[in-house]
Formats: C-alpha cells, sequence, structure tokens
DNA sequence: CGAGGCGGTATTGTTGACAATAAATGCCTC
DNA sequence: GAGGCATTTATTGTCAACAATACCGCCTCG
C-alpha cells in the first residue's frame, strides 16, 4: 500500500497526524473544547506547527474554531451522521464506476485476495467488530485509489473516512452485518472484475445504503449515542 | 446570503481570503512557483498567518507544498478537470435531489427570480460570458446550500468550485451555451418546485455532463490549452 | 435581589529571530 | 571539457516572547 510517509516530514504533519488519529480514535472526544497549550504539552509539540496543524484539521472538518475562543472537536449529530452516508453513497457510487472501468488486472485480483484474508479475520471471531471495520476501511480505500481520480479519492479518504471513522470506533457492527458486508464486498469485486461499471456502481450505492439503514436503524432503536 | 464575514477576523483568515482569490483568478498561475516572503510582501502579512493560511490551501488541493522545497500552486490537467465534473455530477445530482426535499418554499421563489436576473445578465450581450459564470456559480451556489446537507455543500463550495473557478475564468463558454445552460437551469428548478426529487437529481446530472462534453469538446479542437 | 458594567486573567493571535534543510554555485579532479 | 563533490546561500521550518482579545468573577446600581 504504501500510503503514509516513512516518517513525518515535518513537526506540523506530524501535529497533524497526531492529532487526526487522537480524533479518529476518540482519545480527543467530540466537542471536547482543547487549550493549544494543552495539546502541546501532551503531544511535543510547539504552537507554531500546532496551529497550522489546527488550521488544516478545521479545513478538513474536524475541528471548529472561533477566534480568540480556542477550538473544539467537531460533533456530529445523528442527522449529520446519516448525511455523510448519502455523500458517501453517490461518490462511492462513482469511485466504483471509474474503478471497474481503470483498475488494472493485478489491483483487482490483489483487491480479491484481500477479501479472502478479511473473511478470515472475521472467522475467527475474537476482535471480529474491529477487524470487520479495518477490512471495510482497507476495501473502500483500494476503490478510492482504484477509481484513478486524484480528487475522488482525496475528498473520500481525506475527508469523509475520517468524519465516517471518528464514529465506527463507537458503532459496533451489528451481528451478521459483517457477513453480509463481506458478501457485498464480494458482488462489487465481481462486477468490476467482469468491468460491469454500471452494476458495480449501483452495487456499491447499495452497499452503503444498507450500511446507513443499519445505523439509522439502531438510532432508532436507541442503541447509539451520538 | 451573508455569507462572507464584514471582514476576515484574523490574519490568517485574511491571508487565506486573499491566496485563494489570488489563485481562483489566475493572479497566481498554475504551476507557479511562489515563495513565503515573496508572498508575504505581496499581501502585507507576515509569515506565520501565512503558513497556516498556506496549510489550508494545501489540504484543500489548491496548493502542493514539497518540505523545505516551498510551494506551487496547482495544476490540474485537462483529464483532471474533467475528472472533477464527473465528481460534480454525482454530488450535485445528490445536492439536487435534497433540495428538492428540503429547500423552503421562499428559497425556491428567490431562486427562480436569480434565474430571472440571470436571464437579463445574459440578454444584454455584454460581459455575457462573465455574467454567466458568476449566475452559474450563483445558482449551484444555492442549490449547494439548500440541500441542508452541511458536509456537502462545504465540500461543494469548499473544495470543488474554487478548483473549478481556477478555470471558468479563462474558459470562455462557448456561443449559445449560456442560454442552453439557463434552460436546464429552469428546468432543474421546476423539478425543485414540484418537489421531485428524482427528476431534479436527474437533470442536474444531466446538467452538468453537458457542460463537461462541452469542455471536452473544446480541448478536442484544441481551443483549450491546459 | 437581579442585571449590567468593569477589570483581571488566561488563552489565542502575531511577530521577529534562530536553526535546519535543500537548491545552487563554484571548484577540483578525471 | 565534463562530471562529481564541497561550500555557500537562500528558503523553509521552528521556536519563544509580545500583543490583543474573549471569558469569568466581582462590584455597583437600579
Amino acid at each position: 500500500m504504501a500510503e503514509a510517509p516513512i516518517q513525518p516530514q515535518t513537526r506540523a504533519d506530524e501535529a497533524f497526524d497526531c492529532l487526526q488519529t487522537a480524533i479518529v480514535t476518540g482519545e480527543l472526544a467530540p466537542g471536547e473544547k482543547i487549550g493549544e497549550v494543552e495539546l502541546c504539552s501532551r503531544f511535543n509539540l510547539t504552537r507554531g506547527p500546532l496551529r497550522e496543524a489546527l488550521g488544516r484539521l478545521e479545513s478538513r472538518g474536524l475541528l471548529v474554531r472561533r477566534p480568540h475562543a480556542g477550538v473544539k472537536v467537531v460533533s456530529v449529530s445523528a442527522a449529520e451522521l446519516l448525511e455523510l452516508y448519502r455523500i458517501r453513497e453517490v461518490m462511492e457510487g462513482l469511485a466504483a464506476r471509474q474503478a471497474a472501468e481503470r483498475m488494472t488486472d493485478e489491483e483487482i485480483a490483489e483487491l480479491q485476495s484481500t477479501l479472502d484474508s478479511h473473511e478470515k479475520m472475521i472467522e475467527q471471531a475474537q476482535g471480529q467488530a474491529y477487524y470487520q471495520a479495518e477490512g471495510d476501511y482497507d476495501f473502500h480505500h483500494r476503490i478510492a485509489t482504484g477509481s484513478r481520480n486524484a480528487k475522488l479519492a482525496q475528498m473520500l479518504l481525506g475527508d469523509l473516512y475520517y468524519m465516517v471513522r471518528m464514529y465506527r470506533y463507537r458503532l459496533s457492527t451489528s451481528a451478521g452485518r459483517p457477513h453480509k458486508a463481506l458478501d457485498e464486498h464480494r458482488r462489487i469485486v465481481e462486477a468490476i472484475a467482469q468491468r460491469d461499471s454500471e452494476l458495480a456502481e449501483f452495487l456499491m450505492k447499495r452497499h452503503i445504503n444498507a450500511a446507513r439503514q443499519n445505523i439509522e436503524q439502531k438510532i432508532r432503536n436507541g442503541l447509539l449515542a451520538i
């Protein structure tokens, strides 16, 4: 894959990575107000690079900043989370369509083999939810880059996924869903392998739509406090 | 509307706005390598806020930055510009669909009246291209915000439009297209007014698809050097 | 007793100087 | 004369001090 550089090349990059993962993992809770100096001591940084990272995070919508009043982690309401899935639906649908047109045969083969390993991960039930989440992320990540649409991949991987992942960590997938999701992944890859771009788009949209409905149902049942 | 604050609230915001408009208008040409100190003197800023703005611009994909090697304005190839339109197609389709479901009657009425004024602007042929571009931007802007999908609006208005507008300035619309575009706008609004979300999505997608093909054709004819 | 204004304090925004890195130039060697 | 290496230089990255602003508690006044 080779996505992350060997090491953050500059202190600002380092700060950016630290903050981003801290937000995604929930180490910095949504809605939490955070002071700059506190963050500096926490991540061994100085305020210059930190502020630069803060700006980038704000631009990506993970932070909100009020002038002279500090920054706080964005808190996404349940409704907004569902809206995110609406966006994912159309964007990843496009990604799947373009991936079907443009992925190399090697990439498709790799994609299929990753699905195999995801299946194994799910079989050994321990840590099922976590591995499923990671596997799911891996799958969608590959489709996004496989679209050969740089901006699309950037928006999906840089903007949307991080916001969704904020909630993945506390959103344990419901029983039975992992298998269903994997099956849906399989069908999408199948369509891509057959270069059936229309079908790939359709299946991807339906896949994400199903995930959204899954969350929607949980919210209705009060199983999910956001 | 009331979008832009009365004045940039902080120096970094000011820097961000300056740089962004400078890039969009072409004052800073794509591919141009720019030094920080030069920018500082040009916009009467100091390097701190400037760097913060630079980070935000980079995060939005208008700049590319190589550590210790300076920043340069992103140069979008013809192929990438067309890819941008593919993204717009699906995202604005979604925006139109949600706008049809969620815009208030007042907003729809306003939208219709803005179309009237756009028509007048086109009638008086002078500066046709410019007004058309602005009117087009205005229209799509309203649809995006009308979707009541904050993240969608943010991604469209914050990420995509600025990149597209970089090329709008040198992309004179072809003869006859303004009228056609206005007509397409009219139909979309009509669908929204009738709360026909499916039709609104369809028409919007087709509208942007037509714009893309228009550009594609120009590129093929060598009328467009990118 | 409540509301509004006022000052202290802590936090953010900004600045200029310092250090580290990469590009560029000139020199030396082959 | 050409190529590679070391030095120089300019640019970026980083830091710590300074200034400006908003929040909080207190006091006064209605």
